[in-house]
DNA sequence: GTATATGCAAACCGTTTGCATGGCT
DNA sequence: AGCCATGCAAACGGTTTGCATATAC
C-alpha cells in the first residue's frame, strides 16, 4: 500500500463530504477507509485503534467525527444493539451479520439475498432504508 | 370484551412464561395482550398507559417487567433506535415499519414480503433471528 | 416461612454538549 | 482575521441495580 496514494484517497474521501482534512479526521478516516476495505466500528473500537496506532484523538472527537462522517453521508449508522452505535463504511443498503456473542457486526454475503414483495410505503411516506440484520448465536 | 375472559387470557399468558401473577404484572400484561392485539411499546409508553389507566406501577418495575417478559419469551425486543428499546407482543419473526419522524414501530404487512437467498450461518453459528426493518421518512 | 417482586433513589454507561483553546484557509 | 475543529469535563437520557419492604405460594 502506497502511503501517498492512501493519503490521497483519504483526503478525497473527506472532500467528498465537504470536510476539512484535519489531523484527527485524517487519522480516523485512514483507519476507516485507508485501505479501501469495508469496516464496521463503534466509537470505542475506533478509539482503541487510534491509541494503538499512536495517533492521539480524544474520545469525544471520535464520537463527534463519526457523527460528522455520518451526516456527510460518508458512512452509515447501523442499529443492531441498543447499547452502542455501529458505523459502516459501506453506505449502500446491504444485509449484515450480527454476532451476538461477540457484539460484532460484519457484512453478510449479499449476492443472493433478495427481499421481494416489500409493501408500498404508506401514503406520505417513503422508504428511507431497509435494514436486514441476521442475528447469529453460537450453535 | 369480557373482563373475566380477558383476565384468564392474561393469567394464562403469564403462566406460560412461568411468572407469578402479581398486581403489577397483571396490569402490564393486560395493557399488552389483554385484547389479543399485537402491540409495540417502549418502557416509557407502557408506563404512560399505566398511569392513564390509574394503575400505579413504578417506572423501574415497568423496565424490569418488560425485561422479565422478554426473558420468558413472552415478548420480543426489537432494536430500531439506539436511544430506546422497543418491545413487540408478537414473538415470531416478521418485518417492521419504523416511522423515523414519530419514532413509532408498527408491523409491516408481511404477507408478500419474502427474503430469499439468505446465506448459511457461518460454521458453529446459527441464525437466531432475521430482523427486517423498513425505515420510513416523510416523503 | 421462604423465595421472589416491587419501589425508590442512586449508580451506570454510552453519547452529547458547553466552553475555552488551537488550527485551517 | 474568521470560522471551524478539538479536548476536556460535565451534563444527559434511557436503563439497571442495591436495598428495604411487601407480596405470592
Amino acid at each position: 500500500m502506497d502511503a501517498v496514494q492512501q493519503q490521497d484517497r483519504v483526503t478525497a474521501w473527506l472532500a467528498r463530504g465537504g470536510l476539512r482534512p484535519t489531523r484527527q479526521r485524517l487519522t480516523l478516516a485512514t483507519l476507516l477507509v485507508g485501505d479501501g476495505e469495508n469496516r464496521h466500528v463503534t466509537a470505542e473500537s475506533l478509539y482503541a485503534l487510534t491509541t494503538g496506532a499512536g495517533d492521539r484523538v480524544s474520545l469525544a472527537t471520535v464520537y463527534n467525527t463519526l457523527r460528522a462522517f455520518c451526516t456527510a453521508g460518508l458512512i452509515n449508522e447501523v442499529v443492531v444493539d441498543g447499547a452502542r452505535s455501529y458505523f459502516d463504511t459501506r453506505v449502500d443498503d446491504h444485509p449484515h451479520f450480527y454476532w451476538e456473542d461477540s457484539h460484532t457486526l460484519t457484512d453478510a454475503p449479499a449476492d443472493e439475498v433478495r427481499i421481494t414483495g416489500l409493501p408500498d410505503a404508506p401514503a406520505g411516506m417513503q422508504v428511507a432504508r431497509v435494514d436486514v440484520v441476521i442475528r447469529l448465536k453460537r450453535a
